[in-house]
DNA sequence: CGGTTGTATTATGCATACAAACGGAGTTTC
DNA sequence: GAAACTCCGTTTGTATGCATAATACAACCG
């Protein structure tokens, strides 16, 4: 299992070039959603360029790119930082993702074909057998997935793409604070109630679900 | 009204340090959303640099930092070029826009004080008489304003961010597509609904106009 | 005459070199 | 003794150089 990286959706072509500053991108992604590099902690341009194996203007590019998707912060003549992870900011970042996620649901309860909703209701069924074994990095894949579906279903690529960033977030905070037995098993009755909100094409009640 | 870059945000702290790249990501990103480079375009670094008074470097680093915003897109060793703007994309991003407009005045309607209220209010108003006598260019800024005064109020920075970045492909729009005097009139009515809702904190009926 | 291939030019991608700014240790001064 | 200043090492910011991939054009072949 090659890590998945996030992807911005670059489905660059023949795949094959791949451009040292683009791996590098996907590479310092990882590191930060993964808490490798910790919050706050300054990106020193020589050491990290040495570590992945490239000079540092590739570096300073993909510095730059993940500047703008928020997960570094640019301090002039002082360098990068991974972004701090504020709780104040994962509320907003949660506030905006439920208002995303809802219109998805909405958009999905209207284009999802059949087909899409038994494949949602496949990766449902096996986030619930995780969850039932207390399997907390499975059952976060499968969620993780099943939103994706949703997106995909919405039709929406800017829409995903949003909501990729955003939730690059989020998985960064994933590592950090682990969440009681008691809200997972609510949100997995949440689940539960979404999955028959968009069996039933209601996107009204989805939406709310999903806020 | 000194051109008021678009600006995610950036309140750089101190200010004083007005770092090359920072400045080229500004005036780029101004390039493109007024049109000056058309889309599609493409961006030749060696005539850009020279046009911007720059090297190659931090122009390369700015265009990476806007590709991340979607104005320009990659494409691997043959340069980047200002995103193209096709209709369906735009539809994409006034549907995620609503969504996060409505987002913002359903918060707004909880956290904006009785000021707030009133300088949107004014904002309304200095909007209604550029409409009055058709002038479309201080109609926008000020409808912005306005926006951007609900992203305020909404309390939410992320929000802001988010919704800047893709505002930015709307106002690029704006320069191509005049609405016609028929859709104008139409949008200044619900603007005064929206501010009749925002007055009487109706979150929900808010929302349903913003969307 | 159309299509293909080979070559030259150009632009991009990456690395490195140079300049300027920050941070800290040690010293000086009040 | 504390504050400030200076100097130096380190790091960032910018510019430039070099290698390689892409494009354009022309000559060649079918």
């Amino acid at each position: 299992m090659p890590a998945a990286t996030t992807s911005t959706a670059h489905v660059t072509s023949l795949a094959e070039h791949r451009l040292l500053h683009e791996t590098v991108i996907s590479q310092l992604r990882d590191l930060i959603v993964q808490g490798e590099l910790a919050p706050e902690s300054k990106l020193n341009e020589r050491v990290l360029a040495e570590k992945l194996g490239t000079s540092r203007t590739p570096l300073r590019e993909a510095i730059k790119f993940l500047a703008s998707e928020g997960l570094v912060e640019l301090l002039p003549h002082r360098g990068a930082v991974v972004a701090p992870l504020k709780p104040e900011k994962m509320k907003e970042v949660f506030v905006v993702l439920g208002a995303l996620e809802a219109l998805a649901g909405d958009l999905a309860c209207r284009n999802a074909t059949e087909a899409d909703i038994a494949e949602i209701r496949a990766l449902h069924y096996h986030m619930l057998a995780h969850h039932a074994r207390g399997e907390l990095a499975p059952y976060f894949r499968y969620n993780q997935q099943i939103h994706i579906k949703l997106m995909e279903c919405a039709g929406n690529a800017t829409l995903a793409q949003v909501y990729g960033g955003l939730n690059a977030h989020v998985k960064r905070a994933r590592y950090l604070a682990n969440l009681s037995r008691e809200r997972w098993d609510k949100a997995v009755k949440e689940h539960e109630d979404m999955l028959d909100a968009l069996v039933k094409r209601d996107g009204a009640r989805l939406q709310t679900l999903l806020r």
